[in-house]
DNA sequence: CCGGAATGTTGACGGTGTCAACACTGCGGC
DNA sequence: GCCGCAGTGTTGACACCGTCAACATTCCGG
């Protein structure tokens, strides 16, 4: 029994013209933003589907016909993550000149205190975009690639020792990615912020691996 | 209507003698191993209060004479992990002679790698037996004592630059800590291993911070 | 214009953490 | 030796959650 289909105050407009329908529009797209805001807002353990479904004036199931399971929404938000954090260390890079790689470091590492519970889903295991195997999304290793292209050509300028370039990445990731980690388990005393420890950090990176 | 109180094969002998009664003997150290146990076999998604209870041979809410929520559980857990990776990185140092220090870089992802979901519960953002302030347990600051500990007689020794030792210890933490969290989010393509990177990275470490 | 494919809805089920009320045990004071 | 009370464990109930099956509505291509 229906009760009245009224549903006035939608939260979310329907992408394009259509202005109060039984189809959405592009609720898969709607689904995966409110699923964003609400970890932003209350933390992933916040995450209910029923909530999101609620919030966009659908119920709870609608979101079964664009996503297998909760598993795959989450995925989904765990690769939105990745693209926002590639294009974050993209710009990083392009706009630090001299000392890109610097800015490099600084913007993962604000990346992720600025959005702690996204990256927490990215990496705490809560999704599992990256499985090895032929299949799954390349989101995380995409991220990825842009650190060792910047990494490729430091070297290709001189300016960085000319080892395999793969471990070297992998150095230097797992340094901010710590880093970010400490950070959000809220393990740096006071004086030290993530911010200030980046740059010590990375200072310290330089000596281990220039020239 | 209790029905007929038979509950004849008890999964975990009671501490000390008392062979099978209403009372336990030690319910709350049995509740955390079997916690443990539950999160190193099935990963941390897979431990249930009722599941616990179940194999205790006790009931769902048993659990809450010990501690006040599932929550607080975890954090004894993770309060467990923390004293047990203090212990392995006590070792470690002081079985290695000179090169102790590299070997308690190895023993740290060995750890991890080893409860690769204990160590989620740790640092995950699941327990949150480290925010600042005064309450609250010690023991993820006891563990990086250790370390702290090691660059100050390193220091002494002359063999690691004399800079503020808490820096360089936050340093060195973030990068074993970033390659165990990499590895356990299986983000190290296959000729690449937790073990050899941790070596890799060691060495690039202690070009930066040496002397 | 019409029929099937998309998309969205309701109802139901089993599982989960937690609370309140109750039952059993053991121990220290009389 | 008993007794009461605090500690410990149990049952019942509740609200919430993810998910499935069956049904309703809408859209679009022939």
């Amino acid at each position: 029994m229906p009760p009245a289909r009224a549903r006035p105050p939608r939260p979310v407009r329907p992408a394009k013209r259509r202005p109060d329908r039984y189809h959405h529009g592009d609720l898969r797209r709607a689904l995966v933003l409110e699923a964003l805001r609400t970890i932003h807002v209350e933390g992933a353990s916040a995450l209910t589907l029923r909530g999101v479904g609620d919030r966009l004036g659908v119920s709870r199931t609608a979101l079964y016909r664009h996503f297998a399971d909760k598993q795959a929404l989450l995925n989904e938000v765990a690769a939105e993550g990745f693209r926002l954090l590639r294009t974050a260390l993209r710009d990083a890079w392009g706009r630090g000149g001299r000392v890109g790689f610097d800015e490099m470091g600084q913007a993962y590492v604000a990346f992720a205190v600025a959005h702690p519970s996204h990256y927490r889903v990215m990496f705490g295991g809560l999704a599992e975009a990256h499985q090895e195997g032929a299949e799954g999304s390349t989101e995380g290793t995409d991220a990825f690639q842009v650190l060792v292209d910047a990494i490729v050509a430091e070297q290709a300028a001189g300016r960085v020792r000319r080892d395999d370039p793969l471990p070297l990445a992998l150095h230097i990731w797992a340094t901010v990615h710590g880093i970010a980690m400490l950070a959000l388990d809220g393990l740096l005393s006071p004086p030290m912020t993530a911010e200030s420890l980046a740059r010590q950090s990375i200072a310290w990176l330089h000596v281990g691996i220039d020239r």
